[in-house]
DNA sequence: ATGACGATTTACT
DNA sequence: GTAAATCGTCATA
């Protein structure tokens, strides 16, 4: 398992967010504790000209600022006054593109993403959660993995990160093209002409891909 | 200082 | 299917 290259950052947020498809994201928790999930589910956010995006019209602020950074960089924000989203910037600096990750398969650490599940959500019974649940949907992961707004700016692609992406093994092609799932991008109504475009990825088949199962073929 | 908003999740009819 | 929970952020004044 290695430390997914800097340079695979730069690149437009949707050719990243194809290519994140089946990466680990790996967690070192403050006690050295380390969580993992596979990457079954991402959103490209493509910046300036993206209606859907934070950094539409070049909106620069402090929460913003992670995106205008190189890619690579993690953009974390509060949605909806309870939940956080957990992004990774793409493209180069100037250039505020970035990926959400929406879902993942968890693969280590399960007790203690359903520990945090369970402290930090309103779920009823979070240790009943069937395992493909535990981090499926981007507020779900964030809680399990305990990401909060002050890991936003951290560098991903450095190996020492208390986030970052690993892949299995340095020039994989990465999932076929056939595996992977188009859809419009979920909760952008407001994004007028840009909220139909194809900018949801998903691995076809895993079951820890979040929403409607019309959206997941 | 204030008010409107939201890249979600959960519970309930 | 609908609705509620809940607060950091930012535009406006």
């Amino acid at each position: 398992m290695t430390v997914l290259d800097r340079s695979a950052y730069a690149v437009p947020a949707d050719e990243l967010a194809r290519s994140l498809l089946g990466c680990t994201l790996v967690r070192r928790l403050d006690d050295g504790t380390r969580l993992a999930g596979t990457i079954v589910e991402t959103e490209a956010y493509l910046g300036v000209r993206d209606k859907a995006a934070h950094s539409k019209g070049a909106r620069r602020t402090p929460r913003t600022e992670p995106m205008f950074g190189p890619g690579g960089t993690a953009y974390v924000f509060l949605i909806y006054g309870m939940h956080r989203c957990f992004n990774i910037a793409a493209a180069t600096p100037g250039d505020p593109q970035a990926v959400l990750i929406r879902a993942l398969e968890p693969v280590l650490g399960l007790s203690t993403m359903r520990a945090h599940r369970a402290q930090r959500s309103r779920a009823a019974n979070p240790a009943a959660l069937p395992d493909h649940l535990v981090c499926s949907g981007p507020g779900r992961l964030c809680d399990a993995l305990g990401i909060d707004l002050g890991m936003s700016g951290l560098d991903v692609a450095d190996r020492d990160s208390k986030i970052r992406v690993e892949q299995i093994q340095k020039a994989s092609g990465g999932v076929p093209t056939a595996e992977i799932g188009t859809s419009s991008r979920i909760g952008v109504d407001y994004a007028e002409e840009w909220k139909d475009a194809l900018l949801r990825f998903f691995i076809r088949g895993s079951r820890a891909v979040s929403g409607p199962a019309s959206m997941n073929r």
